[in-house]
This record gives C-alpha cells, structure tokens and sequence, in this order.
DNA sequence: ATAGCCGGGTGGTGA
DNA sequence: TCACCACCCGGCTAT
C-alpha cells in the first residue's frame, strides 16, 4: 500500500519545543536544518512559530518587523503562528491597541497569515495539515500575488538624509524639501532662512546650524553647546 | 480647519450587531449601506465578520467557499474576523480538523487574512484601528528613519547625518568627519575634493553630489495647503 | 511598517 | 509686541 509522505523542514532550535518530535510521531518525514529566518518550511511555505509571550515581548523590541521583513523577502507565502493563550496575554496589556495594530500590520503591509494555536500539540497539528494540503494542491496553486515593488527612490534617501538631523522627522523633512527643493539648498540655507521659508522655527533651526558647523572632536567630546 | 475622519461602510444588516453603533462611538463616520457581499468596508479592504457558531455551522454547508470567492474576486484585500470564545467552540467540534483545514484553506488558497476577536467591542476597536492604518497608508509610505538611539553627543549626531548618507557608514562618516573637521565643510565639498580628502572613491563621491543636488519631486499629488 | 501619551515648538489670535 | 493657547510633531515607552 502506497503511503503519502509528507515533508517538513525544521529548524533546528525548534527541537526543544517538542513539535518536531511531534510531527515525526504522527509520520510525517521531519528534515532538520540551521534556516536562517523562519522555523519551518513546507513546501513553499515559511512558518515563523512564537509563542504569546515572545510575540507580545517582541512588539516592543522593535526586532519583530525587522524580522518579517527577512521572510517576507526570502518566501512567496509565510505564515506566523503565534502560540498560547492569547487572551490571558492580552488581558494583561496595558494597551491592546498595539497588539491589535502590529497583527494588522503584519498580515496588510507585511502579507502574513496569521494563526493561533493553544499550545505545541496544537501546532504539530496544524503543520501537519497544512503539509498536507500543500502536497495535495502542489499543481493547482494560484499565481502568486505580485511581489511589493519596495524601491528605494530617491525620495527616500532626500528625507532619510534630512530626517537624521536632530529634532527633524519625516514630515519636517519633507516639508523642507518642498521648500527649497534639495538637500543640498536646505543645509545650505542660513538659520533664518530656515525659520522663514521652511516651516520650521528659529529654535530648530539655530540646533541645526550649531551642528552643521560644529568642530569634530574625536574622543568623548561632551560639548553641550546646543540649546 | 478640517478634522480627519475615518470612514467605514458598513452593511445595514450588521446595524443589530451593535458593532456601527461603536464605531459611530469612537468617532467614525459610519456609512451604512446594503452590500453585497462583505459586511464591512474600508478604504479597499473587505471585511466578513463571522461569529465563531457561524462560522462553524457553515464549516458543513458548504457555502463558505463560494462565499470566500465572492468576496476574493470582488475586492483586492479582505480579512475575515472570527468574533467568539473559538477555543470553546473547538473542544466541542468531533473533528477540529476540518476547522483548521477551512483556516488553512481560507488563508493560502483564498488569501484571506483571519482575526479572532472575543466580542463586538474588540471586533469595532479591530475596525477602527484597521480605518487608522488603511488612512495612514494611504498618505505616501515614508521611508524609514535611521533609529535615533539616544544622541546625546555631537560626535554621535555628526557620524549619524553623515552615515546617513548613501553608501556611508559610521567609520568612513568619521573619516570624512576628521578630513574637513565639520558636517558642512564634508557637504560643501565637491566630489574631487571628497574623493582626494576623504577616502572615498569618486564614484561614491558623485553619487552623494547628485543625491544633494537631486530635485525634489512628491511622489503623489500632495494637499494644497489651503488655510 | 504599533499605539498612546507627553513635552515642546510653532504660529495664530486677540489684546 | 506680547501673552496665550491650540495644534502638530517627535520622542519615549509599553510586557
């Protein structure tokens, strides 16, 4: 009797969670491997696994959209299964706006699938299925959707630039670049001219000059000149 | 002065879920109207809500599919909300893997994006946040700032600005920093005088002059600024 | 590529 | 001109 074997490649720090072992009792044919950003493959598919608590810790560490960039980039489709009682977690959180917001953000801008499963047996499960249903639909897969252009305009890098300037973010950045046009006409521009003409006050405006002109001291130089 | 809103449209049979009537509470413009096939729109994004018995009970009828398409192949991004205690509803199921199956289905094959909310009110505040992001989006994406880490000292922001730069990193931004002694004898400098001075190639060099010099040109049509 | 809050800067208003 | 104040922006922080 011929006898389906389905794959899933894992990575090797997921050993200790158990789900490995997991999915090898249930037949499945488990490859261990170092992947360098998701936990598992199947197929075509990259998993990143998290359990509540990494997910929830992670929000404020700012490494999680870091991270979805690298699968986004590397996989055609990935899912995250955040792992847990999601609800007890969320109870706890002082504001659940955040958590609500990041899951947006990664399954709108980032185009992440997003599961949730109890815990580790739960999972095995669900990655058994899925490699089920991706080794019965391998033929009839539909096109994928068109990869996000994400170019690095020149634009960026006008705002990137301004943007680095202290007390400037984004908006100010562009607000100055549609009043002088350049990079280059901005940090040419005197204080007052900077005041006038760009939207920004003198205050601001006098901090940048200070540090456009100051001398570079190698070594710890503490020269609190500014303000 | 004008004061932004949100705006979602909503299907008139979703009126007794009590969800219009939060959302009209947070302070969305709500729009009602007879749609045809989701129960929430915003900006281009489709939204089914679904009790979790709902959900469930059509898990066997079927309908769910040919529902999933209507909505894929009327709208370009569409998300499906599962409002209820799931996790109960799973331990009643004989067989949850037909629900995760359906799950599974739904996100890789029909590419949905799924959510589970435990009430109306996380379902609005779901909705709202969603209207936030999609406005937010739909202003320009701004390129993503250098991470300003706590500058306290002018050195730091000096190699900062000048790290910023294309192809610049903190070790030859102090280079340059050491070369021409300040941030704006580096950017008043032509690229020979970069590429002699500086240890910089003259490739890098006009690279960097024509960044500067580049126009600026807003990538979408911006708001006159009407007062 | 989160959301909320706070502090400070800006620029407008009206005296 | 000045004082006030409303708004906007940027920076911080959150489990």
């Amino acid at each position: 009797m011929f006898r389906l074997v389905l794959r899933i490649v894992a990575d090797a720090r997921e050993t200790p969670s158990g789900i490995p072992e997991l999915l090898a009792g249930k037949g499945v044919y488990l490859q261990k491997k170092s992947l360098d950003v998701a936990d598992y493959v199947i197929g075509e598919i990259a998993i990143e696994r998290k359990t509540v608590n990494d997910f929830i810790s992670s929000l404020y560490r700012g490494r999680l959209f870091e991270q979805a960039e690298r699968i986004s980039s590397a996989y055609s489709k990935y899912l995250l299964i955040v792992e847990g009682d999601a609800q007890e977690a969320l109870a706890d959180l002082k504001n659940p706006n955040v958590y609500w917001g990041t899951l947006l953000a990664l399954a709108l801008k980032f185009d992440f699938r997003i599961f949730f499963t109890m815990d580790q047996d739960e999972t095995a499960s669900l990655l058994y299925l899925l490699a089920k249903q991706a080794q019965s639909d391998y033929r009839m897969q539909r096109p994928m959707l068109v990869k996000k252009p994400r170019m690095e305009t020149t634009k960026d890098w006008q705002i990137l630039i301004l943007g680095s300037l202290p007390s400037i973010g984004p908006k100010l950045a562009e607000k100055l670049l549609q009043s002088f046009g350049s990079v280059r006409n901005v940090l040419k521009a005197s204080s007052k001219e900077l005041a006038v003409r760009g939207g920004i006050g003198e205050a601001r405006a006098r901090k940048i000059q200070q540090l456009l002109d100051a001398e570079y001291r190698p070594g710890q130089a503490k020269q609190s000149k500014l303000a």
